[in-house]
DNA sequence: AGGGGTACCTGCGGGC
DNA sequence: TGCCCGCAGGTACCCC
């Protein structure tokens, strides 16, 4: 489920709420979902949250991380002590102060992993400085796959999920299926671009939310980048900018919508 | 090497 | 109503 800006949005909240906390006991329910010797985090002290990509670090003392993706359907949320688990609740860690933080996750693809280092630290984040156009445009001459895949890939630029990739390629006005190097000058700087502004944009409204069991943030608020999707799950609806209709097609297993008339 | 397919899980909604 | 299928915001792993 969430992409770089819903996780930006929970770790902005999450910062706000447990920074300085001491934990003081986890309670794993969902063995598949914690790796590594939960027990060592009892008694740490929270010290930063950071994100890179898709992933979130949590620091602790004695230099621990708690590294968690969320993969699909993975939540996290921060209650007083009194709130119980719920049936998608697989890891609870409790905090001196009496308040809670829920690890939920429907389908069980998510995890928190307790490490000595944090995660993917040589990622390109596309919210960092080594996100730059150069780089972009380097990148994207040298790869053959379609452009799709090229932006869903991680180790090219991390951030960019099934939602923000197709409406990047909408506001770009490329279609999902082209060959990567065989876009032109002009379409790759119109790339970076959208890129860059439906990232923003998707942290500006705190994320999507688009169903009952998907992204929410910490403190239960919803998302709203949902009512600003340009082509991503309009099938059958029509394009915002020429009212053609928008279609859908398969691309590795994943969504593609486009704009037959707009993108080209 | 790089690309595609599948696996990991659970639940929802549509068609018959 | 019930069953079967496709679908879901991600990525690791296998195979060619």
């Amino acid at each position: 489920m969430p992409e770089l800006p819903e996780v930006e949005t929970i770790k902005n909240k999450l910062s706000k709420n447990i920074i300085g906390k001491n934990i003081s006991n986890i309670q794993i329910l969902s063995e598949k979902n914690f790796i590594g010797d939960s027990e060592k985090v009892i008694n740490k002290k929270i010290l930063d949250i950071s994100r890179i990509g898709k992933y979130l670090a949590i620091e602790l003392s004695d230099k621990y991380f708690l590294n968690i993706h969320l993969k699909m359907t993975g939540q996290i949320f921060i209650f007083n002590k009194n709130k119980k688990p719920d049936k998608n609740t697989r890891i609870v860690i409790y905090f001196s102060d009496n308040s809670v933080l829920f690890f939920n996750d429907l389908r069980k693809f998510g995890y928190i992993k307790l490490d000595k280092e944090k995660e993917k630290q040589y990622f390109i984040d596309i919210l960092s400085s080594k996100f730059t156009f150069e780089y972009f445009k380097e990148k994207s001459k040298k790869t053959k796959k379609p452009i799709k895949a090229f932006l869903l890939d991680q180790e090219i630029m991390a951030g960019l999920g099934n939602i923000y990739a197709n409406d990047a390629l909408f506001l770009s006005e490329i279609l999902p299926m082209r060959k990567t190097n065989g876009l032109t000058d002009d379409e790759i700087v119109k790339l970076f671009k959208s890129i860059i502004f439906v990232i923003n944009e998707g942290v500006k409204y705190g994320g999507a939310t688009a169903k009952d069991k998907g992204y929410v943030q910490p403190d239960g608020e919803h998302g709203q980048y949902q009512n600003y999707f340009k082509v991503y799950s309009r099938e059958g609806k029509k394009c915002l900018k020429c009212g053609t209709l928008i279609k859908r097609i398969k691309q590795n297993g994943r969504s593609s919508f486009f704009c037959s008339h707009c993108q080209k």
